[in-house]
DNA sequence: CTTCATCATCGTAATTTTACGATTGATTCG
DNA sequence: CGAATCAATCGTAAAATTACGATGATGAAG
């Protein structure tokens, strides 16, 4: 063992779950961040702000990347990245759908 | 290496990271769904409901006690879990300032 | 007190994640 | 073309995660 067995859960858990664990790193909300505060895009400034390895930021970027919930363009020599709005509505939605259901606590534990 | 280098991030961006984390498994979106869905809490119910073994639903509720998210109380010879209101409100701010800081695509990549 | 039921913990194996140096690929500039 | 720049990929080591059987602890029931 030692792998997420996906077989047994919904497409729809194992996809909240995929985007959440995308997101779920102080290096990736950090992007994240970043790219949401400076609307236009960037690129390598990430690797100076913050203090890792450019071989270790760009790892992240795939990750975020592969998850949907960025999108990269090459821009000259480099490349931009911005949020995939369409991912970005969807992880949003989930979420509110996920949040919207407690109601609040009702006198247990 | 192997380890996150949380010294470099912000608490917030830690602290975010690891309810995300904590969150980020198919079996524990899984369980946070029945806890919402049944106010009423629950308890080894999960395991005949998900199939996965006993010692693993234990873990599973052990890190999302770990994180804060969920809360649990013995209750004879079972034990009752349900949300952390505190930490599912903070969770929840969190997520809605984050996605607010979002201003629609504007025309970049 | 003994047995049963429920859950936590221990120990362990397989897998994945995190991080980085080194290298490669692509594009711009001189 | 050659040098420089930026980013992806490769290879690898350390650590964390996932899963489960076995065992231990605790309270209920008889």
């Amino acid at each position: 063992m030692g792998y997420t067995k996906t077989e047994i859960f919904t497409d729809e858990q194992n996809q909240l779950a995929q985007l959440l664990k995308a997101m779920a790193h102080p290096a990736r909300i950090a992007i994240l961040q970043r790219i949401l505060a400076s609307n236009t895009c960037i690129c390598g400034d990430l690797v100076d702000e913050l203090g890792l390895a450019q071989a270790t930021i760009s790892q992240h970027l795939k990750e975020l990347k592969n998850a949907g919930i960025i999108q990269g363009t090459i821009e000259g020599v480099s490349i931009c990245y911005c949020i995939n709005p369409v991912t970005w509505k969807l992880l949003q939605n989930q979420l509110n759908y996920f949040f919207s259901s407690y109601k609040g606590e009702i006198n247990c534990c």
